[in-house]
DNA sequence: GTCTATAGGCAGATAGAC
DNA sequence: GTCTATCTGCCTATAGAC
């Protein structure tokens, strides 16, 4: 079964998953509502609530299925890069991927705010960045190791600024409706790790 | 009159300001209400809707009055700095205040809800990373033509790469309540034109 | 300027029929 | 699984007294 075939014939729950991540990735977690999911899928409000229980739940599987896509995506970049800096690109590109479609990483979303959503889904969100921080400071310091790469200081503080650095180029980019600004912000980061 | 005589002086329409301010901060534009703020101020909702008819008002009020004293501090540092990089430091050091409140960037918060906010709110937040980037070009500018820093490229890229850097930073700083995680991102940045 | 009272709408959520 | 119907509560906002 492809991609696209699949989703067409994803059940509701699926679906609802699709819009909810779209909606939170465009306007927030306190940006959008059963009702707003609801019609965008043909269905009623009763009906979500059978397969998520509460806004809570429906959260914290939206992050739940973010993260383990994102987790793939990293697996495939171990397997199909081969260098620190192509995996370095790849990485970035799954960014620029994700705002090419004018939305924001959902963590870095969620990550705004932080302080009004469950707990359970902020503790979700922190794991998100544990795991990309951790993924990218083996790419780092294996890329220093064998000198493809060239920085200063601790792998893992590098990882964070790089993070810091694509989810906040992300966060401007979005109000100007303008790739080109995150793309020559990640090309400016790399370049200071090579 | 001091600024704690004119905080707790103020009338409610600023008093008011105060209160939504720390809210968009903390929770976003969306996560906060007129029942919110009035509680805080001890006065009804009726109350706020006479000093501001609605909350698109509101938002407009919080983000001039929130530009107009960022404008203030960069012409403060203009006049108590002298070198570029005390400059940099000191624009830094903006952030930081602001972090260490446990608050995020106001604009950045609402560069986030970008999509949800009316239109003039939109234009006004566009506005203030323009004249930010701006100032942080021509401070970057002459650090370069003096000798005081270096970096490659234009000005005004680099300006667009150290907001998105430094609000990047506060964005992950806050789930982690870690204030160390942005001191050490902004530390390398800095360190990365010097 | 601030209040009480109220309007109209949407939020998240549940009960129970089909 | 999906529906209709309904609930309670909060949302933004207004009218009009004081």
């Amino acid at each position: 079964m492809t991609e696209e075939q699949h989703a067409l014939d994803a059940g509701t729950a699926e679906r609802a998953l699709d819009v909810a991540e779209r909606l939170v990735q465009t306007r927030g977690f306190n940006g959008f509502s059963y009702a707003h999911v609801a019609a965008d899928l043909g269905v009623t409000k009763a009906s979500l609530h059978y397969h998520f229980p509460g806004k809570a739940a429906l959260g914290e599987a939206l992050i739940r299925r973010y993260s383990s896509r994102f987790t793939s995506a990293l697996a495939r970049i171990d397997v199909e890069r081969r260098t620190a800096l192509e995996r370095l690109e790849a990485y970035v590109d799954l960014y620029a991927d994700v705002l090419s479609g004018q939305r924001m990483c959902m963590c870095g979303m969620l990550a705004a705010e932080y302080e009004t959503l469950p707990a359970a889904m902020g503790d979700a969100i922190i794991r998100f960045f544990d795991d990309n921080q951790a993924w990218l400071a083996g790419v780092l310091e294996r890329g220093r190791a064998d000198g493809t790469l060239s920085f200063a200081g601790d792998a893992a503080e590098v990882a964070q600024a790089v993070i810091g650095t694509l989810e906040g180029a992300m966060l401007l980019a979005r109000p100007y409706h303008d790739i080109a600004r995150f793309q020559t912000a990640a090309r400016r980061m790399i370049d200071g790790l090579t």
